[in-house]
DNA sequence: CTCCGATCCTGATGGC
DNA sequence: TGCCATCAGGATCGGA
């Protein structure tokens, strides 16, 4: 489910409205995530304030004062903030209750989501290697050029590695590549400096405005107060093979790269 | 190093 | 209606 539009979705959701209480509760239901929940995450969080909500990629940071609660949704994970009775969904694993008597609940169906302690998020193994924000200044398409040089591996599985750059998944992929005019399956270390210089572009330019419709809901995601994201209206190719494409009228093409349905535009792409 | 496939889990969907 | 295969927004791991 969520790539980096969604989890920001999520982010300025579920801040306000849960920053600067304390927690009194957790609730751990089922704790089978991609990694067992810690039996001591109690300990860690029980009476401490959360001081803030920050994202890292696709990885939400929530921070207190002794270290950070390190939250990663899946494949289909979401969290929302309700009243602390509202009666669990069988798939709301886990409960952080408020002083104000709100919780932050998690509802993840297939449980490919994290939820992790850690004193020092920089450093954990999760975040240490991961590539630069692809909303920041590091994102470049000098740094792309230089580490894409020499690699076979197709463009779009390339951009999706969290090493290359943090937060474009399988939808976001597709999409920016259909704006920058570059098919998926071209080797990374074969495009051209203005290639690069539009994949920058283009990727930030999709981001910005999946988080301004509110990321995508294909099915499992919804924002904080439970709406779904909007963006899904705006996609140009993706899960859109066999219809015409918008801009130029030529049938949508769909492929398997590493393993992930993927979509373009053979009049368009090139 | 780099790349590829298998894998974790549940639910929705479509074909027969 | 039922059953089975396939597919889903992610990311790690192991082997070639």
């Amino acid at each position: 489910m969520p790539e980096l539009p969604e989890v920001e979705t999520t982010r300025r959701g579920i801040a306000p409205l849960v920053s600067g209480h304390r927690v009194v509760q957790i609730v751990v239901r089922d704790g089978r995530l991609r990694w067992p929940v810690a039996a001591d995450i109690d300990a860690h969080l029980r009476g401490q304030c959360l001081l803030d909500v920050d994202r890292r990629g696709k990885y939400l940071l929530f921070r207190f004062a002794d270290g950070c609660l390190i939250v990663h949704l899946g494949m289909s994970g979401s969290l929302r903030v309700l009243d602390a009775a509202t009666p669990p969904n069988p798939h709301d694993h886990i409960d952080l209750v408020f002083d104000h008597g709100q919780a932050l609940r998690l509802r993840d169906p297939r449980r490919f989501g994290a939820v992790i302690w850690s004193a020092d998020a920089a450093s954990h193994a999760l975040l240490r290697d991961l590539g630069p924000e692809p909303l920041g200044p590091a994102f470049t398409a000098d740094y792309l050029a230089t580490r894409a040089r020499g690699r076979r591996r197709a463009i779009k599985d390339f951009l999706m590695d969290a090493h290359t750059v943090v937060g474009v998944g399988n939808i976001y992929a597709s999409e920016a590549l259909f704006a920058a005019g570059i098919r998926p399956t071209r080797a990374a270390g074969r495009l051209t400096r203005r290639e690069w210089t539009r994949v920058v572009e283009a990727i930030r330019t999709t981001l910005n405005e999946a988080i301004e419709a509110g990321g995508t809901t294909l099915r499992d995601f919804s924002q904080a107060d439970g709406r779904p994201g909007y963006f899904r209206h705006a996609l140009k190719v993706y899960a859109r093979a066999g219809l015409p494409c918008l801009t130029c009228g030529r049938i949508i093409a769909a492929r398997t790269i590493g393993q992930r349905a993927s979509f373009y535009c053979p009049g368009c792409q090139h």
